[in-house]
RNA sequence: CGGGGUGUAGUUCAUCGGUAGAACGCUCGGUUUGGGACCGAGAAGUAAGAGGUCCAAUUCCUCUCACCCCGACCA
């Protein structure tokens, strides 16, 4: 991709009131843009980002037997009255009338997905179902904030399995947990699995992936040595407690939700009717469960966690872009520059190449900083016949062939 | 929804009773290229909206709207 081509530019300035990093970065370095509060556009960069996260997680989730989908935004009313959360998350979902007949768009999809299961004539081998989509959000959040962490559009993976028994239920809500962590940590994000309460989609306890970040809303507690954390909604620990399951000290730390979990039970097949005949022929409830990860959520928490006073610093598994090449513009490196980019290309390295004329060396690197892609390569006629390697997150410049660079990127 | 803050050029801000100015960005011409270059020329604004006070309002007052922050609430 040539930077000339890409669309916006970076700007100096972050945008009026803007205090989050996530908010002033990901704004400047042409990432997002805002259209209201709660409501962001993903430009080409943060849509390239939010596409590597997406495929991050689809690996994993595909890896434990889950099948990808799509389900619709818009939904009837009728639907949501069969649990009753027409009435109970009123508070979160935008509904509307149009032409008498009522709708809501989709803060989650426990009940269409409850629906589906009901409709298709299920058998006991068919069990169990693990069903996920990646969609829009909608949720009325009485008060927007943090740049893209909290947005009243924001996009979401959801997840829904449907068990024969609880046993059976719990049994995949770890091997999920597992895939969450494991998503995560390929992203390089450490999280802390966190208890915490259900809210308006079980009255049993969830388990949520924090992110320790001081903007975070939420407050948990956690052990220095175990995994014990819970969140402060629910906590029975303070901070300078002993850890009730080992010899360690509890912290406290404020941290983002990046992903939660609910192992939901029967109540949704109950009240909607989505049972199974079991071996000796009775009617039986199945076991649903259900798991979030927010991807634009992910990529403002990616830069809260990594950023400098320059820009953001984007670990390489979900950079927009592999390589960042940057010449320096004189006569005799403007041919090389190009053969160098079409190598790139040719070994199939993703590679943006600020190609801009009449644009100083020094805009060219601040650019590269502020977009934070993790190996910015120099062509100059400093470098000669040979390439600048440099690393986002260091300061050392190494020279090397070309060949010593595929090298390094393969 | 309660409290606070801010709305002036594309963007970030200055001006604060006598109807606007800078920087950056943008356009044109030229010179530049290792840390957000330089020179020259130029385009760009019903000062968020409505009402009020005043000889006169971007400036003071009232209401509305929008955005940001704190709180309540929430994945």
């Amino acid at each position: 991709m040539k930077y000339s081509l890409l669309f916006p530019k970076t700007q100096k300035d972050a945008p009026r009131g803007a205090e989050a990093e996530n908010h002033k970065l990901l704004v400047r370095a042409g990432f997002i843009d805002q259209l209201m509060a709660g409501s962001f556009t993903l430009l080409p960069l943060g849509f390239r980002v939010v596409e590597k996260i997406k495929n991050i997680i689809r690996e994993e989730l595909n890896e434990t037997g889950a099948q990808e989908m799509l389900m619709p935004l818009m939904h009837p009313k009728e639907v949501w009255n069969e649990t009753g959360r027409w009435e109970s998350a009123k508070e979160v979902m935008y509904q509307f009338k149009k032409d008498d007949k009522e709708f809501a768009l989709s803060f989650t999809h426990e009940e269409i997905v409850v629906d589906l299961i009901r409709k298709h004539n299920i058998k006991l081998s068919d069990f169990p179902l693990k069903l996920y989509h990646f969609s829009t959000k909608f949720r009325h959040e009485l008060r927007a904030k943090s740049g893209i962490l909290r947005a009243r559009e924001f996009l979401m993976k959801d997840l829904y399995s449907a068990h024969l028994t609880q046993v059976d239920m719990q049994k995949y809500y770890e091997e999920v947990k597992r895939a969450y962590i494991k998503i995560f940590k390929r992203m390089e994000l450490s999280v802390k699995v966190v208890e915490a309460s259900g809210g308006v989609f079980t009255d049993k306890n969830s388990h949520e992936f924090q992110v320790l970040a001081s903007v975070g809303e939420d407050t948990i507690f956690y052990c220095d040595k175990c995994d014990f954390a819970q969140n402060d909604e629910i906590a029975k620990v303070k901070a300078g407690d002993k850890c009730p399951t080992c010899d360690g000290k509890i912290l406290t730390s404020k941290a983002i939700e990046v992903g939660n979990i609910f192992p939901l039970g029967t109540m949704y097949a109950e009240k909607m009717g989505a049972l199974y005949t079991d071996e000796k022929g009775a009617q039986k409830p199945v076991w649903l469960a259900s798991y979030g990860i927010g991807p634009t959520r992910l990529l403002g928490t990616l830069v809260e966690i990594y950023h400098d006073d320059k820009g953001i610093m984007w670990p390489k598994s979900i950079s927009p872009f592999e390589v960042h090449l940057v010449h320096v513009e004189d006569p005799g490196t403007e041919p090389t520059v190009q053969k160098v980019y079409d190598a790139l290309i040719e070994k199939g390295i993703e590679v943006l190449w600020d190609d801009r004329t009449n644009v100083s060396a020094g805009e060219k690197f601040a650019t590269a900083d502020l977009i934070g892609i993790p190996i910015r390569l120099v062509v100059s006629k400093k470098t000669g016949d040979k390439i600048e390697w440099k690393e986002r997150s260091g300061e050392k410049v190494e020279l090397l062939s070309f060949e010593e660079v595929i090298k390094r990127l393969e």
